[in-house]
DNA sequence: CTTCTCGCTTGAACATGTTCAAAAACAGGT
DNA sequence: ACCTGTTTTTGAACATGTTCAAGCGAGAAG
């Protein structure tokens, strides 16, 4: 999330919160950056053009971001924080205990959160999908907002009222994220207004995976359900 | 895979190939990109050195191919005929039967035949990954080369001795498809020497998928199987 | 007060994908 | 051989992400 940090000031101990000046520039590019992106899209918004809104230099810009990708790192922040925000509820105490339920609650927030960036998503999604990028969801800077975004799924399977083997219940969570992952792809190639097809999907997956987990305790898919947490534990990111 | 076909002579009937002289030019031209890719990777080679290295003007590339991502069509064709040719024997006739080993036959395949151009591939991925994009694997350029690939895993199917119910048999290759598009996603955020973790994810994981088709006869998992058919003849993208 | 330091800012210059009006090559008919 | 319309080719111009050498300004040091 954190820029290369412009160098700190002389005398001061690292670590040390920048000096309020700067920071308010930098505020004041990531914001611009982000209304015109909403305004008129990621490709129509040109560095130029941010730059003369929010009444600094190009340079000043490159100054504080590495590049016109890093500045999209807000909308992730921004929706991450959102997201968090609105299942918050509903994950801490006082929610639906069913697992599917939970699911679909999260999932649903989640497309609610993100809906208003919708067509700007589908414009630089081919970033996230860059290896190389630092809006790669496997990029160390991405890295908080995966944390982020897997401990949600974390706290809708901790918060159930579903049994699920220890070891198993281990990797759960990043399957969840991976799932929903997949679902973000579908959203975002999702042109059906209001992204009704994607709402149809998760409201019929969600259930589906609550049912193949309860599904999952019987003798007969025991080898098999060991074969698969074997198979996420060993080629799952993070490990 | 046909770029905006260069206007027609003033007669000549409509689908007529083109004339022999132009076809050269063309075919020039995407040689050169090629070969400059494989040596230099996509981002390093700029259109005005594949102009050059062509013996061509810059315009007249662009005259030919819409853009420089238009460029790559050109290894998706040459990657999917590659594979169609290296997996020929074992899928008509003459190969195991056993849905597995199959299987992996063809992932294994097409990680051999893609290897040389892991590293390139990463450079341009995100660009399949963009919906707007031609090189999306949805894009109605990409049709053909869709409707290839996802008959291989038809003849996967149909070839082995495995036995599944009708309708199911009829989602199942599309369904194979994308595992092998997140077989690829991992193939290609995969830095291991030789991508040996992305082979031994295929060596898991085909014998995994077939043996959950096995399974999914059971009585007990009837319903879900049902389910999970029925949601991937709703919401897989050919329908 | 002067000078020095260093973070901050500037805008011109650069690299590269893309466009376009015009020139050249070409084909067919007369 | 010459005219005419079409296809092909050209290269300069354009748009935009990015870099960089130079300038600015506020506070520290003298």
């Amino acid at each position: 999330m954190e820029e290369a940090p412009p160098g700190t000031a002389p005398g001061a101990i690292p670590g040390t919160p920048r000096p309020p000046k700067s920071e308010q520039t930098r505020a004041l590019i990531l914001e611009t950056a982000m209304r015109l992106f909403e305004e008129r899209g990621y490709d129509k918004t040109t560095m130029r053009a941010i730059a003369k809104e929010a009444g600094v230099s190009v340079g000043n810009a490159y100054y504080y971001f590495d590049g016109k990708e890093h500045l999209v790192q807000g909308f992730y922040d921004r929706l991450a924080a959102e997201h968090e925000a609105a299942v918050r509820g509903i994950l801490d105490g006082g929610g639906d205990r069913d697992l599917a339920a939970r699911l679909l609650t999260v999932m649903t927030a989640w497309i609610d959160v993100a809906r208003p960036y919708h067509q700007f998503a589908a414009q630089f999604f081919k970033n996230a999908a860059d290896p190389a990028s630092p809006l790669s969801p496997f990029s160390p800077e991405s890295h908080p907002a995966l944390d982020a975004a897997i401990s949600i799924h974390e706290r809708v399977l901790s918060g159930s009222d579903i049994k699920v083997d220890a070891e198993l219940a281990e990797v759960l969570p990043e399957l969840m994220w991976m799932y929903q992952m997949g679902i973000v792809v579908y959203w975002v190639f999702d042109h059906s207004p209001d992204t009704e097809r994607t709402r149809r999907l998760v409201a019929r997956t969600a259930p589906l995976g609550a049912r193949i987990l309860r599904l999952s305790r019987y003798r007969l898919l025991r080898p098999i359900v060991r074969e698969i947490r074997e198979l996420l534990s060993e080629f799952l990111f993070r490990r």
